[in-house]
DNA sequence: GTCTATAACGTGATAGAC
DNA sequence: GTCTATCACGTTATAGAC
């Protein structure tokens, strides 16, 4: 067996459990049940827990970069695709295993994190949202969505309320997820009714 | 010293420990030391974890109660107010102590919840999107707030935005959770431009 | 109402064999 | 690269004295 492959399998089971317990949720114990060996094992692979979560996260911002890449080139400029494909992280996690987006989970508790893991942590979420950001701005300017103020504080807005909509999701139902995002994307649409609407789209 | 005041003192201890640590970051002996006892005197007043936890959250809706009460007096019917009322609740935490908000620290780590706390939480949860929701229609009947879609959809994205806010302006600066209060109201607000307004208000 | 003492367990981590 | 064995420590929790 490869070493990237077993390192591949600890990362991947480290991501899962982070997801669905916090980072102070699962110890090296549960990872190495997972995946049938030891716990000393996975220390030969990541000698502290914090080298784990670093590089846990430095993993997340890499396939972040990725997903990126893919989007842009299948979506080249098309706002509202590329903004379906930003929402399509959170809810993929959902959806899979019930999971939640890491970055909201690591920001649930960044007090207690190793300094390390605080630092990936805040590169992750300003990788986030300065794509978001990008990503607001061409819609804006294409005419594709309308609002007001500042790219960057809609971005965050945006941000804000995915990561809290996956936090309630995961304590009531997968669909309140959905309901964030249709009223996210109705308070971009450009035709906003003037008329009070209180129905569904 | 009366039962209720070293039971209080626990309750507040523990609540900071909670929203700063969240609920696996913090233990018996983190908040005995605090008040200058020792653990097993803690465990006079709530014999398990679960049972603390579960008071504090029950402690936090009561909370919350009194605070709807005290804006309905104080700002009757006038929608603008109350929203500011309800924003100033997370608010309150992150100045005083940059702590989080409890309801979305608890929904972070909901899986490894006792089954009574998972219960409390989404009483919690319910008990402010719901009255938001309230709020939210009656600016809008007077005018005061513009959205569309349900009120309820609106409530879950302003709630899950807030707690998002919370969770980042932890990891960065107390700035960004005002500048998101701020996008917050220019989306609801009355009077939008059609025109591109790029700078801040 | 708080204490000392301690049990029982899980966790992060290391040494050294294979 | 994984194992056994073990350590030091923190945690939840209990028994029983004061």
């Amino acid at each position: 067996m490869k070493d990237n492959d077993t390192k591949d399998k600890i990362l991947n089971h480290a991501a899962s459990l982070l997801q669905d317990r916090g980072y102070n949720g699962f110890s090296y114990t549960h990872i190495s049940e997972c995946l049938g060996i030891k716990n000393a094992a996975v220390h030969y692979h990541f000698p502290t827990k914090s080298d784990l979560g670093t590089a846990m996260i430095q993993r997340f911002r890499e396939q972040f970069k990725s997903w990126v890449a893919h989007l842009e080139t299948k979506y080249n400029q098309q706002a509202d695709k590329l903004l379906d494909g930003f929402i399509a992280i959170p809810r993929s996690y959902l959806n899979k295993e019930n999971l939640i987006c890491p970055l909201g989970v690591l920001e649930a508790s960044f007090n207690v994190l190793p300094s390390s893991m605080q630092k990936e942590t805040q590169g992750l979420g300003q990788d986030m949202r300065d794509w978001l950001t990008q990503i607001l701005e061409l819609g804006r300017q294409h005419h594709m969505f309308h609002f007001v103020g500042p790219a960057e504080d809609k971005a965050l807005l945006v941000s804000a309320a995915l990561q809290g909509a996956s936090f309630i999701a995961g304590t009531k139902s997968n669909e309140l997820f959905e309901t964030i995002v249709r009223q996210i994307k109705r308070d971009l649409a450009i035709h906003q009714d003037t008329s009070k609407r209180t129905t569904k789209d």
